[in-house]
RNA sequence: GGCGGAGUAGCUCAGUUGGUUAGAGCAGCGGAAUCAUAAUCCGCGUGUCGGGGGUUCAAGUCCCUCCUCCGCUACCA
């Protein structure tokens, strides 16, 4: 048995996400998870909210509501939400939990400890009538190269030179408008990752297994002009973690608190200590999961995030980890994915173009969209979500091949021998040929699934529905009835098998339909099926089980158009 | 500009370290069946593998070059 640590990239506290977000990270996450607790492996999955910066100030200064409340309230919406999408999450935790204060304070003093950080001093932006620095990105004014009158501080978006936002003509605040902007001294901490650039090398070269996706960043990072640069890890801002030497207080460094970017990764080992508490566990009990002197050593420990989180899990939280002298559980494999556009441009969090989360459930059940969004994970490129794809997909795949074999099979049996397993009759070579087949796929499936090749194992386990059709089809027992009914009692006791197969097989996909399979089947025997044989005859001659309704209604024409038109626009 | 990813059948995509006639699903056409959510199953694919050049007995697969799309570019997170 293998234990499993797997986390999602944490999402962001400012709204609901979309459906791009979801694919990215928590999705998959929760594919692995459920898949490696199918497979009988332990299994600690953890997620949470990245709750601190600008962006979530401001959020909740629109919504006029103390920070700590907004932040406190969308946690409970997103976990609602993720609920609503089974994502499994054994604790889903908060950036701005006591233990990750705790945690980031005790990091920062281990690494200047270690000689890893370093006091700079510098002239940020300063907004009075904001009353706050105003990162670059909230600065915008007239571009000196092209006059592009909105280019942001850090970049114009029109000629895409890069800027300082000193350089802009007439700056102003995004947030207010405010031209009366004063450059002010102020006092950072850095982490030293220059210092560092061999060890994470070496690492990242160790690496020859991820994704070229996961390394190509990294490496770029590494080599790129005079290689890694040192880090700012500390804000002026209100809402955040206090910048601390561990215990103590940092002299100079009041009122500052730490960079989101570096508390966000740490958050991944307080959630396991916040899980603790949580769920009247130890300190030893997450300790295992995290320290390798102290029961961890055992423990895979797998990541998953969009290509932008990649610089951050490659290099900057290896960084602290390595940096800290003490022995915690470094990443064993990142598996980053590309960006999931919306008919034919990107899903916009500001410009409300797409569907989010919430709005997705409205629609459907969750399962609709695991399907889609997992049988299309941009894993290789980036992909594209349009309605007519994701309509024609998931009729064709879960109503036509999965819904409709569990029907047809279901209302046979019930016609011909009543609700219950039917006796009598064995298997032939037309059987044997069913089980040599799915013996092939399942294994196939089982290393993709392994291997997180999210497209292929979907593909696999459609193909896997498909082979009980095709046997049906072959075996036809409506007509064998006629002629042999105990072959066909025996052809249906099959196809009553297959059904429960394909719950145990589909739940990491569509959890709720598969629970719904097991449930007809009126069996809880979930077990993973290593000998399909005799997996295929778990449910033996005389089990009842009942009709399931319809498992996946079809999504019309007139439903596909209709939301079509809803989300083309914005939101409001 | 730099770095990275992508460009393969109408659509969405597979194509390992170069090697038999380039594949799958969907859509389309023809057929079978009638248990079933008008569902299923079988058969049918000559597509300049973005353009051009090169290496090789052999290239979608390696090298060069050009074009297009996307992402990142370190104070958004």
């Amino acid at each position: 048995m293998t234990r499993h640590l797997i986390t999602s990239a944490i999402p962001y506290i400012n709204g609901i996400k979309h459906l791009g977000n979801l694919v990215g990270s928590q999705l998959p996450a929760d594919l692995y998870a459920r898949f490696q607790r199918a497979r009988g492996n332990e299994v600690m999955f953890l997620c949470a909210t990245d709750e601190h910066g600008t962006p979530a100030e401001l959020a909740a200064s629109k919504a006029g509501k103390p920070v700590a409340e907004y932040c406190a309230e969308m946690h409970d919406v997103q976990a609602k939400i993720a609920d609503g999408f089974r994502l499994s999450f054994d604790h889903f935790g908060r950036s701005s939990s006591p233990q990750n204060h705790a945690l980031t304070q005790h990091f920062a003093g281990q690494l200047n400890k270690a000689g890893l950080i370093r006091e700079v001093s510098e002239k940020q932006m300063y907004s009075p009538a904001d009353s706050r620095y105003l990162p670059d990105r909230y600065i915008e004014g007239t571009c000196p190269n092209c006059g592009f009158e909105s280019a942001r501080g850090d970049q114009c978006d029109n000629c895409t030179k890069q800027l300082d936002p000193t350089d802009l003509l007439n700056p102003r605040s995004v947030i207010s408008g405010s031209t009366a902007l004063e450059e002010r001294e102020t006092k950072h901490l850095y982490l030293c990752q220059s210092q560092m650039r061999g060890q994470l090398q070496d690492w990242i070269d160790s690496k020859t297994d991820w994704p070229v996706l996961t390394t190509s960043i990294a490496k770029k990072w590494l080599n790129d002009g005079d290689g890694l640069q040192d880090r700012g890890i500390t804000r002026d801002l209100d809402w955040g973690i206090p910048v601390k030497d561990g215990e103590a207080d940092w002299p100079g460094m009041e009122g500052k608190v730490f960079y989101v970017w570096f508390d966000a990764p740490i958050e991944y080992i307080a959630c396991a200590s916040e899980w603790a508490e949580a769920n009247g566990k130890t300190e030893a009990d997450w300790q295992s999961w995290w320290r390798t002197d102290l029961g961890a050593d055992d423990v895979r420990y797998t990541q998953f995030m969009g290509k932008d989180n990649v610089p951050f899990h490659t290099l900057s939280f290896p960084a602290t980890i390595l940096g800290s002298g003490e022995d915690w559980k470094l990443v064993d494999y990142i598996k980053s994915f590309n960006y999931l556009n919306y008919d034919g441009g990107q899903f916009s969090t500001s410009r409300g173009r797409g569907v989010f989360m919430d709005q997705a459930l409205e629609l459907l059940p969750a399962d609709y969209w695991r399907w889609w969004l997992l049988s299309h994970a941009p894993e290789s490129s980036d992909a594209e979500f349009t309605w007519e794809n994701f309509q024609t997909s998931v009729n064709k795949d879960l109503a036509d091949v999965l819904g409709n074999f569990v029907s047809r099979i279901t209302k046979f049996c019930r016609s011909k021998f009543g609700e219950e397993v039917p006796a009598g009759g064995s298997h032939g070579p037309q059987e044997q040929a069913l089980i040599a087949e799915l013996t092939t796929r399942i294994r196939a499936y089982e290393g993709f699934m392994e291997a997180m090749e999210v497209r292929k194992s979907a593909q696999e386990l459609r193909a896997i529905w498909v082979a009980g059709n095709e046997y049906l089809q072959s075996a036809a027992p409506w007509s064998t009835f006629k002629t042999d009914p105990e072959q066909a009692a025996a052809q249906v006791r099959l196809g009553l098998n297959l059904i429960r197969l394909y719950g145990v097989l589909s739940a990491p996909f569509i959890p709720d339909a598969a629970a719904s399979l097991l449930a007809a089947m009126q069996t809880e025997d979930d077990t993973w099926p290593d000998d399909i044989a005799a997996a295929l005859s778990a449910l033996p001659a005389g089990h009842g089980f009942t009709v399931p309704e319809v498992l996946f209604a079809k999504i019309s024409d007139e439903e596909r158009e209709d939301w079509q038109n809803r989300f083309a626009g914005t939101r409001d």
